[in-house]
RNA sequence: GGAGGAGUUCCCGAGUGGCCAAAGGGGGCAGACUGUAAAUCUGUUGCGUUUCGCUUCGGUGGUUCGAAUCCACCCUCCUCCA
């Protein structure tokens, strides 16, 4: 099976601008294509994941990648799919989230003479002069056809800054940059991004005369509908400091039923004739493909070693026996107790199982927590240094939330 | 520039002098049931030294014994007119 037939069959693949054409060129390793990535945080998560995946499958295909950071864009704020306006970013902190971006990049996609280049469009967009801009590409796009862009639509309820709605020229004269100067013929992107996409192929017509394509990712959206990779309490992230391999594989092992086959074809580099195998399992039998997808993208995000570990932690914390070693932790020092204790209450904060004592409270008297097995029905009790032991203290918050505190 | 309208807790949204830490819904958290799933049911959802105290209703001042609620000014957003 070809790279595109492959594409389609893991469901990865949206909308495309031509579809013969575009089987062609990447079948036959004849793209370069570019995917952005906006720094809006100092981290880069699942759905950055999903297109740093498809520009490896491309690039195993024999085309070149090119990664875009968007130090340049960033300085507008993307309005697609908002109801609000960005909160504006620092030129430093854009430049913070660039570095940071690469770092993670660097990990996954290898760089360099012949393999997949990284560019910044900050280099090109922040030395543009705003007449020779306009006067360029501003009659290319008609502000009719703009208002009408899918991206724009919630912004016309609750109004569209005209920053913003310079945003789709912007993109679309990083894709006519990259098509003059790097050889760039192909866009990808998230599903959100269409818009701004063919915003880059119509002006390379209407400018050059020549085609180039685009191509958008399926959104990853569970079966309620809602994006995938977000928990209540933000993304999921990859840089493991932000969400550590732990958290990491708990959040695939807890996906639906009905997403994991999804997960792993959109996700994993496993056969398809492996994940085909898995569509005929149900019931509690997933479960079994629910471990196999957390470990697949641990591995792959965080390596082989931290996917182990994280999956033997589960095991023990789950099924019970094995290596207790790799669960969450926190170490506490003589400074945390008062008097040669320290109080459920505030063990939970310290651990940030709790965000106050209120709630910590709560969830004691909710019947919530456990301490080494035992359920603490009391907000009182409270432990010495000596009860930690060498071991420590297994605090169980809720069905499935572990933590060991250990005394220093 | 002119005329109206709005800003409430994580989100939506009630409340228009004391009974308001503020209805209702969503979301979150916990309990029951289970397969570390979904659905369902129950409880809970500002903070703390918890029969009580403290901070919150865009901001700053003011009126009052008492303000989310009344007044003044300011900020932000929306609609209509120019």
């Amino acid at each position: 099976m070809k790279v595109y037939d492959e594409l389609v069959a893991r469901g990865l693949i949206a909308q495309v601008t031509n579809e013969e054409e575009i089987r062609e060129m990447i079948d036959n390793g004849k793209a370069t294509f570019y995917i952005g990535f906006d720094p809006t945080a100092d981290s880069l998560h699942v759905g950055h994941f999903m297109a740093l995946c498809l520009m490896k499958r491309l690039q195993m295909a024999g085309n070149r990648p090119i990664a875009l950071i968007g130090g340049g864009t960033a300085m507008i704020g993307d309005p697609s799919g908002r109801t609000d306006m960005r909160s504006m970013m620092t030129q430093e902190t854009i430049q913070h989230n660039c570095d940071c971006f690469k770092k993670q990049m660097e990990r996954f996609i290898e760089f360099g003479e012949g393999k997949a280049q990284m560019v910044n469009n900050a280099d090109w967009l922040l030395k543009l002069n705003y007449v020779d801009f306009i006067r360029e590409i501003g009659g290319c796009f008609s502000v009719n056809n703009m208002l009408r862009a899918e991206c724009f639509k919630q912004r016309m309820e609750k109004g569209l800054s005209f920053l913003e709605f310079n945003y789709m020229p912007m993109q679309s004269y990083d894709f006519y940059y990259l098509f003059q100067h790097y050889g760039c013929n192909m866009q990808f992107g998230g599903n959100d991004q269409w818009s701004n996409m063919l915003g880059g192929t119509e002006l390379i017509r209407k400018k050059l005369g020549k085609d180039a394509h685009a191509m958008t990712i399926t959104l990853l959206l569970n079966s309620e509908g809602k994006k995938m990779g977000k928990t209540a309490k933000g993304a999921v992230w990859l840089d493991p400091n932000k969400t550590s391999p732990y958290d990491f594989y708990q959040y695939w092992r807890n996906v639906g039923d009905e997403d994991v086959l999804k997960c792993l074809r959109m996700l994993t580099f496993l056969p398809l004739k492996q994940i085909d195998e898995m569509d005929k399992w149900e019931g509690s039998q997933l479960n079994r493909a629910k471990e196999i997808l957390a470990f697949e993208l641990t591995k792959l995000v965080h390596g082989e070693e931290e996917a182990t570990k994280a999956e033997q932690a589960a095991k023990a914390l789950f099924v019970g026996g094995g290596d207790m070693s790799n669960v969450p932790a926190t170490d506490l020092t003589a400074d945390d107790l008062t008097d040669g204790a320290i109080g459920v209450l505030d063990l939970l904060v310290k651990c940030g199982l709790a965000p106050s004592k209120k709630e910590a409270r709560r969830l004691v008297e909710q019947g919530g927590v456990e301490v080494n097995g035992e359920k603490i029905t009391v907000a009182t009790v409270s432990y010495t240094a000596a009860d930690f032991g060498d071991e420590g203290l297994m605090i169980k918050k809720g069905k499935k939330v572990f933590h060991r505190a250990r005394m220093a």
